[in-house]
RNA sequence: GGGCAGGUUCCAGAGUGGCCAAAUGGGGCGGACUGUAAAUCCGCUGUCUUUCGACUUCAGAGGUUCGACUCCUCUCCUGCCCA
């Protein structure tokens, strides 16, 4: 395979359609790196495996030597990708911008080599931006041409308020990659607005535009929204194994091609090869499991890879309370001053941060296990003694301990 | 600046004086079913209370009323039209 088929692989989108061809060329002949740029906005520090399908493909560059650098959006965090979903946000303190930008930054050590990157924080050129240069800036661009992205043609459509300064997101973002003369800009498919800007932008200033490689959006655990953490729909980077394994294979069967190939680590034949047995009608939870496996070994290693799954097979598989695992918690961190008490109380003592009256729905719909027993009275009182065990909802095992 | 229309529980969206903790749909959570999942069906979905019920909530503050999400006043916020 060509460095080239490699690196276009998977792509949902470059742009213009020969341009990494075009740089790649350049970069041989000119005998130097390519300048890949990546942006991120350091409110959110959770990655997860939406994100690590555009950082897998940032590897590759990595490992061609090709030079990157992310962009840590300081700056730009203040307003805030303008999704109409979120209301303006808050600017955040310069602490929790570092503080972000450091666990951001360590967990983009599971993909790519964080010794090998450059790391910029945007408020260096645009926290001192004077109002003429912003104004030269601004008259880069049309409003004709902010309103053709998505959100805002959505939004202005619809009477949804829009405030000016989202506006300025997108323009502020390929303001970026003039600063860095980014040679390719890398994002998810939402991102193909905000990096034709970079494009616009140092095409304005006389520098060559930007190539633009949008990978495809992960779908989340729905099956529906894209990966996001606000939807609470991700599986995390830093996830457990066994919460990592056991998310992935709660994921609808119909998401399982998306899956195979934008989150495994398999060849193009193993993928195919399992893509062909979904296709022929084989059971669609082994070979999940096979992709759930994949990814717990990725981010953790083989073992843990096996050990989670061998975890999901007694814990979730059989019905049965004896081969399970359960937490331990002991009596004494239940703040109980008893050696008998009402299930509800029980609960309520185990789950502190759930409200008594969803708990109380909770058992009275058949969710509680005492014993490998359905309880479904809130008043049953329950002895404390080590070794009781009791499930509440789907997810939550506990074993008293003394 | 002027005119008009709006702000309801996680979301969308009904509700225009008591029958409202607030329809319906979505989402979420449980259960049944199941080979993980999906589909389907059932239940739940403000807080506290064993029950009766009590309490807090419909942008905010006041007011009218026995009683307000519903009426009045002011304030804040949003959109549209006109300037």
């Amino acid at each position: 395979m060509t460095t080239l088929e490699q690196l276009s692989a998977g792509v949902d989108r470059i742009l213009p359609e020969n341009g990494l061809a075009h740089k790649l060329l350049q970069a041989r002949q000119e005998n130097r790196p390519l300048v890949i740029k990546l942006g991120f906005d350091p409110t959110a520090p959770d990655l997860h495996l939406g994100h690590a399908v555009v950082l897998r493909k940032l590897r590759q560059f990595q490992d061609a030597g090709h030079r990157i650098v992310i962009i840590v959006g300081s700056f730009t965090a203040q307003i805030g990708d303008p999704t109409g979903k979120n209301k303006s946000r808050k600017p955040l303190s310069k602490e929790a911008v570092m503080a972000n930008a450091a666990t951001y930054i360590k967990q983009l050590g599971k993909v790519i080599d964080p010794t090998k990157c450059e790391v910029r924080f945007n408020d260096e050129w645009l926290g001192g931006l004077g109002f003429n240069a912003i104004l030269e800036l601004l008259s880069k661009v049309t409003v004709a041409q902010l309103l053709q992205r998505n959100d805002f043609n959505k939004r202005f459509m619809a009477n949804m308020p829009i405030a000016l300064h989202e506006l300025m997101y997108p323009i502020l973002q390929g303001f970026d990659s003039l600063q860095i003369d980014a040679d390719i800009e890398m994002g998810g498919t939402d991102q193909l607005f905000n990096c034709t800007m970079g494009r616009q932008l140092q095409e304005a200033h006389g520098k060559a535009p930007q190539v633009v490689m949008c990978m495809p959006l992960l779908k989340g655990l729905d099956g529906n929204e894209k990966m996001s953490k606000s939807l609470n729909n991700i599986i995390g980077l830093t996830d457990e194994p066994s919460a990592m394994f056991g998310k992935t294979m709660s994921i609808p069967d119909a998401l399982l091609p998306e899956f195979i190939e934008l989150t495994t680590s398999f060849t193009v034949e193993e993928k195919a090869q399992l893509l062909q047995q979904l296709t022929a009608g084989n059971n669609p939870m082994h070979i999940k499991k096979e992709v759930a496996t994949n990814i717990v070994a990725q981010y953790h290693d083989e073992q843990s890879a096996a050990a989670a799954a061998a975890f999901f097979a007694t814990q979730f598989q059989p019905k049965n309370f004896e081969e399970m695992e359960f937490k331990p918690v002991s009596k004494q961190s239940l703040l109980l001053n008893a050696t008998e008490v009402a299930l509800l109380d029980l609960c309520c003592a185990l789950k502190k941060d759930n409200s008594k009256s969803n708990l109380r729905r909770l058992i009275t719909g058949g969710g509680v296990y005492i014993n490998n027993e359905k309880i479904t009275d809130v008043n049953k009182v329950i002895g404390l003694a080590a070794g009781l065990k009791i499930k509440i909802g789907r997810l939550t095992f506990i074993e008293l301990i003394s």
